[in-house]
DNA sequence: GATCGATTGGATCGTCAAGTCCAAAATTGT
DNA sequence: ACAATTTTGGACTTGACGATCCAATCGATC
């Protein structure tokens, strides 16, 4: 049984260590450090999570929750090609707020962990499964609406919106400016856009 | 003064530290770990590198040498678009020889290191730089021998494809299918391929 | 073959992180 | 109010890792 104050507690766990992993990575983070910027004890991390592990996995959830849910947002509106492009300058222009540091969360946590814990892996597989389900289904809204023609395989192309996007960021990342970020979503918006019903 | 026995262990380290920190990442690989797969003492390894931030330095340098010298090799012969997609395929056949385990070993160094050490980030923007540089010489070319429109911005369509490239890697090591490697690279070459004079 | 720097082995130290333990305090239900 | 359960504080144990130290050995050069 959890009180609602217990769970309180859980979640300030949880955001703690999410914003920590996401500045340090996960190796990087310490539970003494976690639990200072929690405002907790060190019985309380453990009280509520099994170990380090399961800890990272609620991150990985929690993680999920904030950025995938937002997409699924935005991506259910899109029924233009000019919807598609304001979706590309709202993830540029996260990336440039936080002046490229950090990448994604999510593609961060996969790539330090996939190797080496299987049940994160797994579950960070199907956050992208997730979020390359909700731009296939922004394009294929688009079709739907006779924007663009029904040759356009919106599994093939979201599945690359994905990959430019995760490396766009991670690029943006290691180089500290947008460009590859925008350079890889324009190139592949610009591919869609050729399926255009004019 | 190091003479031609401590330059290969110097090697030798740096070989067994590229090994193991592409297998378990920087965090995840001890000193004593490298000691061991090296078949070196501890003493050696701080003979020969101030730390262990130099030593992650000399790993970088060492991933870059293979990887990006590599690719300048093959993309520095590409000539027309069939030559663009058996390199797509070197890639993709790169990643499913190792049944997309480990992504990028540039990709995972960088994800790991770029907000912790700035200087590995700076190595590692300039190896991106240069694989980057070597895709839109190849690009280059195909302008010149005539195969694309002068109207192909190849500083753009490098970057989109580098973009590409890593965030298939990233995706098809969480994924554990090389699909989102395979539709991201399909989906830029299908772009440049647009330009091509008819 | 003597000298001197380069190389090597391996014990060792200090630090810090993960995780445990137990008792105290707070909260809940009756 | 009281019993049962949850929540909390913080000291503590254990183990590993990065790094150091020093003596021993190797090997090139004169």
């Amino acid at each position: 049984m959890v009180t609602a104050k217990g769970q309180a507690t859980r979640e300030r766990i949880v955001h703690a260590a999410a914003e920590l992993m996401f500045r340090h990575g996960v190796a990087g983070t310490s539970t003494p450090a976690i639990r200072d910027a929690a405002g907790v004890s060190s019985s309380q991390i453990y009280h509520y999570f099994a170990d380090k592990e399961a800890l990272t996995s609620a991150v990985i959830a929690y993680q999920t929750r904030l950025i995938v849910d937002a997409q699924e947002a935005v991506l259910g509106r899109v029924d233009s090609i000019a919807a598609l492009r304001a979706w590309r300058d709202l993830v540029v222009g996260i990336q440039r707020e936080l002046e490229c540091a950090g990448g994604c969360p999510l593609g961060s946590l996969s790539s330090e962990l996939a190797e080496h814990d299987p049940d994160a892996r797994a579950a960070l597989a199907d956050s992208f499964s997730r979020w390359g389900n909700a731009i296939r289904d922004g394009l294929r809204q688009l079709i739907e609406h006779g924007v663009l023609r029904a040759e356009a395989d919106p599994d093939k192309l979201a599945l690359a919106m994905l990959a430019a996007l995760q490396g766009g960021l991670l690029l943006s990342q290691a180089q500290r400016n947008s460009s590859a970020l925008e350079a890889g979503l324009d190139t592949i918006i610009d591919r869609i856009e050729q399926y255009t019903i004019t």
